[in-house]
DNA sequence: CGCGCGCTCGGG
DNA sequence: CCGAGCGCGCGA
């Protein structure tokens, strides 16, 4: 027997079938050893057959691998397939994403214990009486049966073993699936759903079409349609895929789950252990669990006979992969659905504007959710214009409509969250004397200070530089911190009110597998009255007591030239209000802005979706920006100017027949340095393109894929989220 | 003349 | 991707 095996080496040269000899019981899918060169590595069967082009003599063989099943099923095949031709990456590369990392490194094993059993009646031992822990571990054994050995180790050291010795009890090993939630305890509660929730369910599985839109306001109970769909493929035998972004996989979340579903749930996000991660993945494979939960990339999780598919908070840019391939989740998941011929639902509050446009037109089924479940009212939202803040003087970070809501909150003993997307203490140093700007000796970017370790810290790359004492041009000593971020909207806070308890929140607090989780469940226990955070705390967890938000610069990711801006800033301003008032108290939100006719702003205040997306769907039509067009990006970096420039050039002339072949199909195409020209020692060019029409784009990933070089990186992304 | 490094090529 | 093989540059 002969088999085509694809080898886990990720290079386009090695991308290709090489054939080997294998055993009649070869199975297609399974993962192999397989001598290469001078070694041996790991490789996927993709085909078998009976004869080989290669000449036979030349053809070596393969070994297996002890998996008790194909890692692969044909439908992972087939999908690694298509997505590497699509993204134009070697298949070794989307091979990968169906298996757990852990699972190609070969560190982790799945986990075995011993155990011990009795083989002799208790009563027939001949124990001597001052074998105290011989004698307590044969009674707990005839008592309890089988049992850990660690477990009796720790009450009765030694018994077991010499039990086994004298042939009264044997040891055997078995395999144990680790779980990462068997602490976890929660009352299974069974929710009636509302008509409106009940409609949803209904329509989502009478309607013909693949996708589902899900349009629901915070609060509109969309979990719940979730739930009752998974539970519904669960009891067809059917597995379900549920997504969610990463930060939204808090505890509280795992722990519905779980009391819903039980074992049946597996998860697959990264604060597991490696081992327990394996173990999860391996009860997918093998249909013990049905219902894979997790971030972007359990999308690929092994299951076959996929009843539903569901993304949660479908606008999150967690959703696209930053590094190659850069797959696209609902891509991916769409090809899925339809492969399985199940539905793919998308859920969120704000959809892309992408999405809502499709299932405006009719290609996606559109259910809109509009009433809150406990009908109660969303917080009022006041703008602040800083403008006029700073005309009468006030040149703080809070607005004095700000200082006083917070008095009030404070006050009633309530507790409030102030937002700011910027981390650190203040953006950048800058010498007074001669303009200076302390810089990052990798990236191009200015660097931030952090007051409490008192240094400067790259953004990009996360090098720290101590903190100057004058300035390396000059030498002078009049130093200016510009641009605010929350170490020092914590410190003003904390000169403003001395008595206030403030947690901060963001990347640099968060270090650690469960950091965030622990300052958030601090903050839920009230064990501070206010929380400054980064774009993190907008996302998931209820606060009760939260009647305040203070969105400190709405303005921060208005202004970013990038034609997603006003979507990006309406999401994050309704994600960021729905953290107030969550519970009895009607909760307030002051946004600042030194822009407050911005209409943006103005439609996220009324939580007005349909104005907002009714107005950007025009901008965008009149400009001629996605989803009329498609923005690509190939970004072209690497250490060596000279061979980066090189790669430019020729990247650069490729795309340019394609784009002199087919102008027509081209609004825009030029060639730039990369808006940061260097992150991490890498230099950055780009080549821009907008299309009116997507049919080149194979094209420009053959010729992207064609023009990468040992150091020369080469990446496609299509409407890029972020332009640095 | 010998070896060291950099590039090219092949891997079944 | 990684190692083998080979060519050319330099030193004694």
């Amino acid at each position: 027997m002969i088999a085509e095996v694809i080898v886990d080496i990720a290079a386009n040269e090695t991308d290709r079938i090489f054939d080997y000899l294998c055993d009649e019981n070869t199975i297609v899918g399974s993962r192999v050893r397989a001598p290469f060169g001078g070694k041996t590595v790991t490789g996927f069967v993709m085909k078998l057959k009976e004869t080989s082009d290669y000449p036979m003599e030349k053809l070596k063989k393969i070994q297996p691998t002890p998996d008790e099943l194909p890692a692969l099923n044909a439908e992972c095949l087939s999908l690694a397939e298509k997505l590497a031709a699509r993204y134009r990456v070697p298949k070794a590369l989307t091979l990968r994403l169906f298996l757990p990392a852990e699972m190609r490194t070969g560190k982790v094993r799945e986990l075995t214990k011993n155990f011990a059993e009795l083989l002799v009646p208790f009563e027939e031992m001949k124990l001597v009486k001052s074998a105290k822990n011989q004698i307590g571990a044969a009674n707990y054994l005839a008592e309890n049966g089988k049992t850990e050995c660690a477990y009796l180790n720790n009450l009765f050291p030694g018994g077991v073993a010499a039990l086994a010795q004298k042939g009264y009890a044997k040891i055997t090993q078995e395999q144990i699936k680790r779980d990462p939630y068997k602490t976890v305890t929660a009352e299974r509660v069974e929710r009636v759903l509302t008509p409106d929730q009940g409609r949803a369910v209904k329509t989502i599985g009478e309607d013909k079409r693949t996708v589902q839109l899900l349009h629901g306001v915070t609060g509109s109970g969309k979990t719940e349609i979730y739930l009752t769909l998974i539970a519904a493929c669960l009891a067809r035998g059917e597995s379900s895929i549920f997504l969610v972004p990463e930060i939204s996989l808090t505890p509280q979340m795992l722990l519905q789950l779980r009391a819903r579903f039980g074992k049946n749930a597996a998860i697959l996000h990264s604060g597991l252990s490696a081992g327990e991660r394996f173990d999860e993945w391996w009860r997918l494979r093998t249909g013990e669990a049905k219902i894979a939960i997790g971030a972007r990339s359990a999308i690929f999780a092994p299951m076959e006979n996929l009843g539903v598919i569901i993304i949660d908070e479908e606008h999150d840019s967690s959703y696209s992969s930053e590094s190659a391939p850069r797959y696209n989740t609902f891509d991916v998941a769409l090809l899925r659905a339809k492969k399985n011929g199940c539905k793919l639902v998308l859920g969120s509050a704000t959809p892309s504007v992408e999405t809502y446009k499709k299932a405006k037109e009719g290609e996606f089924s559109l259910i809109r959710l509009d009433k809150r479940i406990n009908k109660r009212p969303l917080p009022e939202i006041l703008i602040a214009d800083m403008r006029r803040e700073v005309r009468k003087g006030n040149n703080s970070a809070f607005s004095s409509a700000l200082k006083e809501e917070i008095e009030k909150c404070l006050a009633a003993e309530k507790q409030a969250i102030l937002f700011l997307n910027r981390r650190g203490y203040s953006q950048t140093v800058i010498c007074k004397e001669c303009g200076y700007v302390a810089k990052c000796d990798s990236c191009d970017v200015s660097l931030t200070y952090h007051r409490d370790e008192n240094c400067l810290k790259c953004h990009y790359c996360g090098m720290k530089y101590g903190m100057l004492t004058a300035c390396p041009d000059c030498g002078g000593v009049k130093l200016s911190y510009a641009g605010t971020g929350t170490q020092r909207v914590v410190s003003d806070l904390q000169k403003l009110y001395p008595a206030a308890r403030i947690l901060r929140m963001d990347n640099d607090t968060t270090s650690g597998k469960e950091g965030h989780y622990k300052i958030l469940k601090a903050f839920a226990e009230k064990k501070a009255d206010i929380l400054v955070g980064t774009q993190m705390i907008a996302k998931g967890h209820d606060f009760p007591e939260v009647t305040l938000v203070g969105i400190l610069d709405a303005d921060m990711s208005l202004h970013f030239s990038d034609y997603r801006s006003g979507e990006r800033t309406f999401q994050l301003l309704t994600q960021v209000a729905g953290r107030s008032g969550r519970a009895e108290e009607k909760g307030k939100v002051v946004l600042q802005t030194f822009d407050p006719e911005n209409e943006v702003l103005r439609f996220a205040t009324t939580y007005n979706y349909e104005g907002f997306y009714e107005n950007e769907i025009s901008l965008r039509t009149a400009m001629a920006f996605p989803p009329f067009s498609k923005i690509v990006r190939v970004l072209i970096s690497g250490e060596d100017d000279k061979k980066t420039l090189e790669g430019l050039r020729e990247v650069y002339f490729g795309l340019k027949e394609i784009y002199e072949r087919n102008a027509e199909k081209f609004l825009f195409f030029d060639k730039m340095r990369a808006p940061i020209k260097r992150i991490q020692n890498k230099y950055r060019y780009q080549v821009l393109m907008r299309l009116s029409d997507p049919s080149v784009l194979p094209l420009v990933y053959e010729v992207c894929a064609a023009a990468k070089t040992r150091d020369v990186l080469v990446s496609v992304e299509e409407n890029p989220t972020n332009l640095s």
